[in-house]
DNA sequence: CCCCCATTGTTTGTACACAAACGATTTTCG
DNA sequence: CGAAAATCGTTTGTGTACAAACAATGGGGG
């Protein structure tokens, strides 16, 4: 038993521990955003319907009216990616558009009956989106 | 103190507690997703680089010589991605490509010189963007 | 040996994601 | 009041992300 007198030098290997692509965080919130996705396709039960889609209706239903910038704010989307959302949405007659009176670099937002019924449709998968998705999950 | 004759029945509001956008995983991997992408892009060091380029030539690195399908399972993305990713790697001269000689589908792939410098450069970054993406989440 | 089937890489089409630049407004402040 | 600054919505360009369909090749099993 006289161990005491080994000392591990520090060499190359041990300063820098192998850089390994699956552990890095930015990895690994790629593969579980991914892997949401695909279970938020599954089970919104509205195969046209994305998660940004969903989001934005979901806040409109909450807001009311808002402006464009204001709800891409409340929900996480740049100007640019709202347009995307907002034209498919519309397209779709999900959410009526109309010039803000008050200001009129603005357009106000709202949900038409459709839009209403189907956000109010597919709310309870959202939930159960959400417990699948941390089904498996251990506790911490 | 005799506050037990006091019952509260379930109204449909504590039958259904409101859906709130901001505490749904999705959004918040979405979000989490989002901050990432900003720090690795501040952090990189390689304006033009981007996670899945640094990905796929981190492990390019590890593996030495695969073919386009394998890096794409090796890095978690899927056929139509990697084509994009492995054009502009291309066109950047940090990675090589030739016919594999023993399968007349597979092509071959791996780091040229530059792209050996580049990673090996910025890994450091790569380490550096994990730490910054972690710093300030508190313990469990 | 040959046909069925799987795999490889490509293309097309849709949908985020964001930087950058733009014209039209509104606000702010000197 | 009036010019500078900020905000609103739009467009363009680049880069993921994935479904679906494709041609070419490879690997069995009958």
């Amino acid at each position: 038993m006289k161990p005491a007198a080994i000392v591990v030098r520090e060499d190359a290997s041990a300063a820098k521990p192998a850089y390994v692509l699956e552990d890095q965080v930015g990895h690994l919130l790629r593969r579980a955003h991914q892997r949401h996705a695909a279970i938020f396709q599954e089970m919104i039960g509205d195969a046209q319907l994305t998660p940004l889609q969903f989001a934005a209706l979901v806040k409109l239903d909450d807001l009311g009216e808002v402006s464009q910038n204001e709800l891409g704010r409340r929900t996480a989307m740049d100007a640019a990616t709202m347009q995307g959302v907002i034209k498919r949405l519309l397209a779709r007659g999900l959410i009526d558009r109309k010039p803000d009176p008050e200001d009129r670099r603005r357009v106000v937002l709202s949900l038409t009956a459709d839009g209403c019924a189907l956000i109010a449709a597919v709310k309870p998968n959202g939930r159960a989106i959400t417990d699948e998705t941390l089904a498996g999950l251990s506790e911490v």
